[in-house]
DNA sequence: CCATCAGTCTATAAAATCGGTAGAGTAACT
DNA sequence: AGTTACTCTACCGATTTTATAGACTGATGG
């Protein structure tokens, strides 16, 4: 039904490497070697980082030592945003997005539509979620799902 | 970025026309009849109404006299399973699909993924409301939010 | 000031998906 | 047999998705 691009998967991948990189002390990355170490065509990857960085997410220069930067810290960047920037509404159906309303010409009464009230459930579900989850909470996520696999690992040793 | 597509609302509304038909003791419904009376593109409703007649959610009866009618209870029929026939798996992404799960190439290790990690709640989330919502609920909202406004009209008089 | 580096912009295109259409076929009832 | 009404197969055009190519612009270093 619903999903998420191979765009917003690419996306999502730059921001974490863009994160660890400016983690690790690292200084701008090239798009290049971007799309490299994260298997995403280049050119492709071009068109989603200036799509982020002409929203606000990410810095750019140009020229020698040049590359991309994040423009704020992986604890402000916010996951639904990144989405939407990259892949659209979160709202299964744009009657109940918050941000990108429109109209359903089809529905004589949005009021009353019994499809509109649940998939209005559905969007708000959606949103508190990605709404609530930066950059930041995403890596300590994975971090956390590392050491565990870890630890079962020390455990069946 | 995730969405429910017109033939998905489509199917939605087809279901309740024919479970107020039911309701109302009606016989089965001619696909003419519920395609004018819904305005959806006839043929497009047919092929509707074969996937859910083959997904056992509607029955058919070919001849004079015949046309279809809901196979089960308006609340024995899921939302979920609806949208799941129509529009395919509830999950923002493959990975995180229980009845549609598909490895994703491009990500090493699934179970540190954060992304997969995120969109694992997203799916939970939908498929939360999705799984515990019937034709009967959905219907049952509806007239209570047409009860509200009535209400409300009442009080502005 | 020129060479090189690296992001930016415009155009194009293959492939998949979506929304819809046409028409022959088949089962059922009278 | 004839009519009714669902069923099946095939197709079509538009849009979106996932790219690719190449010229352009701005920054840096010598």
């Amino acid at each position: 039904m619903t999903s998420l691009s191979r765009k917003g998967r690419y996306a999502l991948r730059a921001l974490y490497a863009l994160a660890g990189n400016a983690d690790a002390g690292g200084g701008p990355m090239l798009i290049a070697d971007l799309a490299e170490r994260e298997n995403i065509p280049r050119k492709f990857l071009e068109a989603i980082l200036l799509e982020l960085k002409n929203a606000g997410v990410l810095r750019s220069k140009k020229g020698k030592g040049g590359g991309y930067v994040l423009a704020k810290n992986p604890a402000e960047i916010v996951l639904g945003d990144v989405i939407r920037i990259i892949d659209g509404p979160l709202a299964p159906i744009p009657c109940v997005s918050e941000r990108a309303y429109a109209r359903c010409e089809e529905c004589a009464d949005e009021a009353t539509c019994g499809t509109r009230l649940v998939m209005k459930q559905v969007r708000d579900a959606i949103a508190k979620i990605l709404d609530n989850t930066t950059l930041a909470s995403a890596l300590e996520q994975s971090a956390r799902a590392r050491r565990q696999s870890l630890d079962q690992v020390a455990y069946a040793i």
